[in-house]
DNA sequence: GACAAAATAGACTAGACAGTCTAGTCTAGC
DNA sequence: GCTAGACTAGACTGTCTAGTCTATTTTGTC
């Protein structure tokens, strides 16, 4: 027996169509092509979700988590632990996935303000509390000015997700003469770590 | 004749209340409703505009504009400018007016592709390269360190409507122990003329 | 007042879509 | 082989919406 031919397989194929379809065309998504798309009865998805709201709950919820990076250790390099922060974060908000998810989530949060709750506190919250709790140990050790952890953090990850996320959201390429990736996070990092420098 | 009842009068009673429907409910809001709230029979929408594409490219280009502040004084206190396009455009990013259009343009992009980046241009874009102008002015008088004008300026345009308008967006209220406006924005100042602070 | 342009209400078409239903097929365990 | 439960295709319902059409009324101009 193929894997995937019945119960959990199915819901798992489910969730991938109806994950891509949503990041491709938001909620406006339609359940006749989330259906032929898994490969699968609509009736399927209904058996399986009960509706199109709790299809879209469920399937956002799964594909939303917190970026738990190795912040944590007591020996570290300041500026080097950043720039791997700085860098996976950058790939979650601005990777097509990224921008989709965001956008749809976006679209219809008025819609699904639980929802829409509960999303902002598993993702960007919960990076920028791991992020703060990391950069107030910092201050401890003296490596940073003292100033409120969870304001530096979202200044951090504005920064990265800021004016760029919205030029992609917008589908405007990005400017030939600009710095590339690598330069860009370097460039952020700096400009934070003399930003929140001891005087 | 009271003031409004035919042609031009018509056409502006119909754009206000397009533009409030589609900060309200997106694109989604309905011609009907759109119709009903201007007082105007549906047929005077098409007679107006053509189609409902049209009618939404016309209402956003018109409510989308630069912000041309007065950012170009050869005498100027570099940190006071700051801080009041810092202001500025936090309320252009921040308010229900600046978000909604946000969000209706956001999730309709992949639709309207080059109304998206006509907006990104006019919009972001052109506040951008004025603020890089005038940051550039003062790196040339020495009281920034030399760095690309744009990269700088879209850093500072990103730790202002960044992680706070995505909050925003998601409909999350403000953490009651945060700082307030007048504080963030002068945190945000201060950090960025700090970050980019001669050596 | 007469005329033409524009607006109005509201019925209508056509198509899309969520969700239901039916009749029949496939699969697993016995 | 038999049965129960899940799956399938696809028809069907009801609703919503963009856009059209028509017959009527309002408005501005002469």
């Amino acid at each position: 027996m193929e894997a995937g031919t019945s119960g959990a397989g199915k819901r798992k194929a489910v969730c991938d169509a109806a994950i891509q379809a949503f990041i491709e065309d938001g909620y406006a998504a339609s359940m006749d092509s989330i259906a032929s798309r898994a490969g699968v009865a609509k009736q399927t998805l209904y058996n399986q979700f009960g509706s199109k709201e709790q299809l879209f709950a469920e399937v956002i919820r799964l594909n939303v988590d917190a970026i738990t990076l190795s912040l944590d250790g007591p020996d570290f390099d300041l500026r080097v632990s950043l720039l791997r922060f700085v860098e996976a974060f950058r790939y979650r908000a601005l990777s097509q996935w990224g921008l989709g998810l965001h956008r749809a989530l976006i679209a219809e949060a008025p819609r699904f303000p639980k929802l829409a709750r509960l999303i902002f506190e598993t993702g960007p919250a919960s990076a920028r509390d791991a992020l703060a709790r990391f950069l107030r140990l910092a201050m401890e050790s003296g490596q940073l000015r003292k100033v409120d952890a969870h304001f530096a953090a979202e200044l951090l990850m504005s920064m990265v997700a800021g004016f760029e996320r919205v030029r992609l959201l917008y589908g405007v390429k990005a400017d030939p003469v600009a710095l590339n990736e690598k330069q860009r996070c370097a460039a952020i990092v700096d400009c934070f770590l003399n930003g929140l420098a001891i005087e």
